[in-house]
DNA sequence: TCGTTATTTAACGTAATTGTTAATTGAATA
DNA sequence: TATTCAATTAACAATTACGTTAAATAACGA
């Protein structure tokens, strides 16, 4: 429970949101392309990278000179459950028609 | 989706996400209620609180003269969603390491 | 009205975060 | 072997975050 404060925290920074948001949109990249197309330096994206990995949101492999990153699925599914612990909190208080997801999960749940 | 960072970046402190986890368990709480129990004084809860509040986290009551307040249930439903979004990554992913742990227990079995 | 209760805002110090440039590490290649 | 490429770590400055105590606000009850 403290972890999950660790992981949404990492997410907290707009920059590491959206690397996580993009690993998992487009899979594994390396240091270089995540940094590619930012506005801040290499070093910078180090170490976000760095605390990403520290929060246990993503992993790193290595190929060749470069490192590749990808998004820990665990990290994800522990958020997810977190949510859908409260789910009947959140969900009886919205409006039904708004979410085609609410729907969907109903259907598997 | 910058405004999902912001929500993430509220949880990101040990102090919030306690909040809003005892929050979303217990129901609508005064602002003394939920100080009560801590290590750290009024103001910096009444502080936390307001930081919450702004990223759309939880919202405020009056009722004479305590403030209550409670989950904002479209945040948590925004991180579902958001997770959501991209199940079939993790789902996927973790499914594929279970079967690898299957496969490795019959073999040793 | 006056004091009490509930909570917030103000003022301030310290620790943590985030960015930069320079230096370093490690693998690939001429 | 020397050079280049990919990425990280080091050192430093600026900003933000978080805690404290003291003061302010606002509603209640004697």
């Amino acid at each position: 429970m403290d972890q999950l404060s660790a992981v949404f925290s990492a997410l907290g920074d707009p920059t590491r949101f959206a690397i996580v948001d993009r690993l998992l949109r487009e899979g594994e990249l390396s240091a270089g392309e995540i940094s590619a197309t930012a506005t801040i330096s290499p070093p910078a994206f180090s170490r976000h990278l760095k605390l990403l990995r520290e929060a246990g949101l993503v992993r790193q492999r290595t190929d060749r000179q470069r490192r590749l990153y990808s998004v820990r699925p665990e990290a994800v599914r522990q958020i997810s459950e977190w949510t859908l612990s409260h789910r009947e909190f959140w969900e009886a208080s919205i409006d039904r028609l708004e979410s085609a997801l609410e729907q969907e999960m109903k259907n598997d749940g």
